[in-house]
DNA sequence: TTTCATATGTCAAGCGCTTAACATATTTTT
DNA sequence: AAAAATATGTTAAGCGCTTGACATATGAAA
């Protein structure tokens, strides 16, 4: 392996001269810089991220806690956490749970063990504030912990957009199929407001919830069919994601239920499912790129020491295609 | 920050001993193990990843170059990528190219610095065998690179698969419809063995080709829109991707061309999507889970310097549905 | 009793890099 | 001519951890 040393001697400099022209620190004439960058070149040299982050205490590399990348919302999320971060010269090191508080636990130690300057943290079946000790700075997604700043999109706002958009479409008899909501979530939100909204109308709403959130197209699916064969007479339905709107519209095909005419699907995402579908979906448009640009903001402020906001509500948006 | 000293100081022994717990070698009394291990959980002490990866010489990272991870087949496979590294104790570092050919070559050596022990690289753009000193062990996926090890699908095979299959459902005026073929990818094959096989039978086979994979949506329903609006009595499409399918059966909708009836659709790769749209999309299944598994055995094969595979071709598989 | 396996300690170098402190030139400015 | 700015070198500590070399002590086996 090359090192500075390398570099130094063949660049007829010594190491601190080296270091001086990678940091950009102290006197250095442009002759000397040049020739060193020179060097480095000829000897396809990099300095060892390793080493520097072990002397300066700065690793420059952010931790990403998702439940799973495996799903567009979280993929969509993290294609822009990587480009904002690369932006501003920090690294993603990805971590998956899957729901296991366990893992979650395991990688957030891990993370710290990395020495990432901070985490963003989307995966929430653990109450991490009680059961670890937060000693680096950290940014959730969709879950406020104590202490903690957090973003999320407005899911109050989407819930009751959801409810009015529904109603004003003519639906009568509203069901929510969504993802658990035994997890302490932020979008819960959108069903309590979604039921409120429509209990002022008077309209109530049924709930089908699919087990933990398991991202999983196979429970939707079941979830869907369990909707249809009750024979509830459903003729709104406000989904957790596209994902699941896809799945009950495909469902609601199935048993010759056309919609929108029979039957309202309202998603939520905006994903690019949603504009792929036949029919499109309508659905509550979250803003992943904002929500990433201001995570990673946010996030790289609190560990520049600088002062940053706790909470970051960002607006939603209903999108209007066919499926309502 | 808490460091093995601490733990050394509050156990009452020396550092050595807890590096010896730690490490697992050497000679250490049960008890005294016991000892450190409840001082490390005590003072919530995790050793400092970062200085064991350099007196150690190995970083225990992965790095993952991928075009996009918005995109369902690589965001499937960075799925278990993550996985399978996990449960050999390596953690992954996330780079997007968005098939940028200077990004790629930035983040390559942007991963040299980081010493990640190895690098799985599915994003070419770059001719990164003459244009980079490769030090390090990688293993490509879906382009074979003068002495890299490799890793893809059988391509081949799904071109054969593809072309004998919409044969086999009475179709006669055949498209393909995919990604640049400029890129110097293998799984440019599927369309070259799909047009020969397409041949042999007196067939003719109609090539749209996408911009540089742009991965974008709307770049698919483009050139769908335009194979219909060229009238070209197609009667049966082999897409490079599901998404790509997808886009073309609505297209087809829209022009009141029924699917599978008139016009027959196969993707490929055996995205969630294809399940889950309506129709059911008939594909050509790529296990990204093998793949992901073998790529990750693979690497670490050669990272720990033993033998490993060249040539890693996993076998693909026609599953029918409902739009052919 | 001697030997040896076990258990811990002491000491120190080294991984590659940064950086402070200080020395020494050479130019440039006052 | 003196002072200040510029350019580089020398030296060495330190980031947190691992590891080899060696010393020492205890209890068990030969």
């Amino acid at each position: 392996m090359t090192t500075q040393k390398d570099v130094a001697e063949k660049a007829g400099v010594t190491v601190t001269t080296v270091s001086r022209v990678i940091n950009d620190r102290g006197y250095i004439a442009e002759e000397t810089k040049n020739k060193v960058f020179q060097v480095m070149e000829e000897l396809n040299y990099r300095p060892n991220a390793v080493a520097r982050s072990l002397t300066k205490q700065k690793s420059n590399v952010l931790g990403v806690i998702l439940p799973t990348v495996n799903h567009p919302f979280f993929s969509s999320l993290l294609s822009y956490l990587e480009e904002f971060a690369y932006q501003q010269d920090y690294k993603i090191m990805l971590c998956n749970s899957r729901l296991e508080a366990e893992k979650e636990k395991d990688y957030f130690n891990m993370l710290r063990a990395q020495q990432v300057d901070g985490i963003f943290l989307a995966s929430h079946t653990l109450d991490i504030a009680s059961e670890m000790k937060i000693d680096l700075p950290v940014i959730t997604f969709d879950r406020k912990i104590e202490g903690l700043p957090y973003i999320c999109a407005d899911n109050k706002k989407g819930g009751r957009l959801a409810a009015e958009h529904l109603l004003a479409r003519g639906a009568k008899r509203l069901a929510y199929i969504g993802g658990s909501l035994e997890l302490d979530l932020l979008s819960n939100q959108r069903y309590q407001i979604f039921k409120e909204k429509a209990a002022a109308a008077g309209v109530r709403v049924q709930n089908y919830q699919c087990q933990l959130d398991s991202f999983d197209r196979r429970e939707y699916q079941q979830l869907a069919a369990q909707i249809f064969s009750e024979k509830k007479e459903v003729d709104g339905i406000f989904a957790g994601s596209d994902l699941i709107a896809a799945a009950v519209i495909k469902e609601a095909q199935k048993n010759r239920i056309r919609v929108p005419e029979d039957l309202k699907v309202l998603g939520y995402d905006d994903l690019e499912l949603a504009c792929l579908y036949n029919p499109e979906i309508t659905t509550i448009r979250q803003p992943t790129a904002e929500i990433a640009r201001e995570a990673v903001e946010q996030l790289l402020k609190a560990v520049n020491g600088e002062e940053h906001q706790q909470k970051n509500i960002l607006d939603v948006e209903l999108i209007v295609r066919e499926s309502t």
